[in-house]
DNA sequence: CCAAAAAGTCTACAGCTGTAAACCATTGTG
DNA sequence: CACAATGGTTTACAGCTGTAGACTTTTTGG
């Protein structure tokens, strides 16, 4: 279930703020300018592939996402992986490391990441 | 200078292989099964947009990448990390712990990374 | 209940991408 | 040198994506 990136920006808006009308996406994805009738596009396009549903309640119409972003999240990093670094998350790190933009706060970060998971070695 | 998925193949030949004839890059990106037409249309687009370079030496065409894989990986994975996860690491590598998909293996090999960027704080 | 507004569906269209055939130029070989 | 093979260029075309207008249906305020 595929989800382009201008229609990514609609599924956004709908795993932040949960179920919404047309024009409460139309608001929510204010900043790309789009015209009204694109966002209309997007949600049909995503409707028909699945991606989200609508649903009819006393005259309103809200869409919420079926694809759940998790879901969203890991095919795309996933897919990232394999094409660029044999499909593992270190070589990903580790590029960023040489190249130095790592912030000290990041590492930190990571590092307590990697504390946590010894820590529930389940 | 952009590179498409199917383009990043011929790329990725040139990258590992360094500078290579047309019929040595169609050998190279044989498992794709493409058409030799279909490679070259490829080489072509990546020429015509300059992330590759035509050199001709005693009636040998070969190509060169122009750009480096190194630039083409991080512009990859930023905008991967700007899409989904607030263009930081960390976030993705918190994602995987999540999801239970890192190895013992990558938590290690995290851990040395992580280990080296304290060493040379430069 | 009717008309205006809002919402939803259908159609359009240009540019990009994957895929490749057809055509033109070069080069090596008998 | 002529021709076959190889290499390079041009053209093609369908499907996907971004972008949006036009048309139809539903809802709602007077």
């Amino acid at each position: 279930m595929s989800v382009t990136p201008a229609e990514s920006q609609i599924m956004e808006a709908l795993w932040i703020q949960g179920p919404l009308t047309a024009s409460e996406v139309i608001a929510a994805v204010k900043d790309q300018d789009w015209g009204e009738a694109t966002v209309k596009t997007l949600i049909h396009r995503l409707l028909k592939r699945g991606a989200i549903r609508s649903e009819r309640a006393d005259g309103r119409t809200v869409y919420r996402a079926v694809l759940e972003r998790a879901a969203y999240v890991q095919a795309e990093s996933q897919s990232l992986l394999d094409r660029l670094f044999g499909g593992e998350v270190a070589p990903l790190v580790a590029h960023f490391a040489e190249r130095r933009s790592l912030k000290p706060a990041e590492i930190k970060r990571l590092r307590a990441l990697l504390d946590e998971l010894d820590d529930d070695a389940d």
